[in-house]
DNA sequence: CCCGTTGTTGACTGGGCATTCAAGAAACGG
DNA sequence: CCGTTTCTTGAATGCCCAGTCAACAACGGG
């Protein structure tokens, strides 16, 4: 290495996630990518690859950034209820309604390479298993049988339509609605 | 009129349906309008306007065979169960796994005019006042009073994610699950 | 049968796209 | 302070896009 990067990576792929998650993979031209990184398009393309990759690169930072806020000490029903206020939270407060970035993907992700639609699987799987488990804990907890699958579905069906929901600029009261209801319906499995 | 039209307007009016549906807005190219039509440029353009017009006609098209195959006869929570089970079974035996249309443009929204940003929200609108009534039929007939809000919030999101869901090809039995769940809740909340 | 009107055709336009690359600049080892 | 390597720059490339239009074709009224 002779001459150093003169920008940190780090900031630049954050510009790349931001820029992908207003506007999508398709819409998002390279002349955005340039504003939003401040990099011209030779460091970009000679730092990250292809504008393919560098929308997996943003995937995988998104990925990162909700499993953190996601992350909760609570178990069982109280982590199903934190996870899920927090989608609703974290969604109504964007003020630019992006929802969420994986979900916005599925539409195009026909076009998109094998590498980046696992990798929007497997953000899907990951909320699952993050649902089951606090699913399994509240069994565990409460010594009883739940019917797992079906209010793993529920849950993640309401997580989902969080976001997508957000997206398309419905009120909070409705996302809130949502949440409220799935963990409802956990709660009155418990009893 | 001198010259009567060489083609059908509504089987060209499913050729964009059948395009859009498989491609979204965007990615929906003219040339690829002209193959779904079998008509040129200069014919497309004369009988339908703009590209976003032709998106539009689309649309309205979609939601009115949608509404078709959710009316039922049912009442109550039989009409809800019927609108979940076919909203499963639309999306499921689907080979193209193409999803809705209505939801697969919400990402793409931003880009798109008023006029048609509002006909995907009546979309969207349509859909929940459908739950909401056989909610209140469940409440009359049932003679009980429900948390009609929160019900009819976890339906719209089955319903919702579902969709979402399907196109992302996730298998059937977890669409199936969130439809049971949902209506699970709703009888629940009836007993 | 011919004229006016409307429909059809497909090449064309201007523009934006993702990506490349040659030239110049910066830093370090020697 | 020079040579080498790496980074930065931004113009250039070839492609595809939405939309237009001038020429041609088909029909029906008179």
């Amino acid at each position: 290495m002779v001459r150093p990067r003169e920008f940190d990576e780090s900031e630049a792929a954050e510009g790349l996630l931001s820029a992908f998650w207003h506007h999508g993979y398709a819409r998002t031209s390279v002349p955005t990518l340039t504003e939003a990184t401040g990099l011209l398009p030779g460091s970009l393309y000679a730092a990250f690859g292809s504008k393919e990759d560098m929308f997996l690169i943003a995937v995988e930072r998104y990925v990162a950034q909700i499993r953190t806020a996601l992350t909760t000490e609570r178990r069982g029903v109280a982590g199903i209820a934190h996870v899920l206020d927090t989608v609703v939270r974290l969604t109504a407060k964007d003020p630019g309604r992006r929802g969420c970035l994986v979900l916005n993907a599925i539409p195009e992700s026909t076009t998109l390479s094998a590498e980046t639609r696992a990798a929007l699987q497997g953000a899907l799987d990951e909320m699952r298993r993050l649902l089951r488990g606090h699913l399994r804990e509240a069994e565990a907890d409460g010594g009883v049988t739940l019917d797992v699958e079906r209010l793993e579905a529920l849950c993640f069906a309401a997580a989902v339509a969080t976001r997508v929901l957000g997206r398309a600029g419905q009120p909070r009261k409705l996302l809130q609605s949502i949440a409220d209801g799935a963990t409802a319906a956990v709660r009155a499995a418990l009893a």
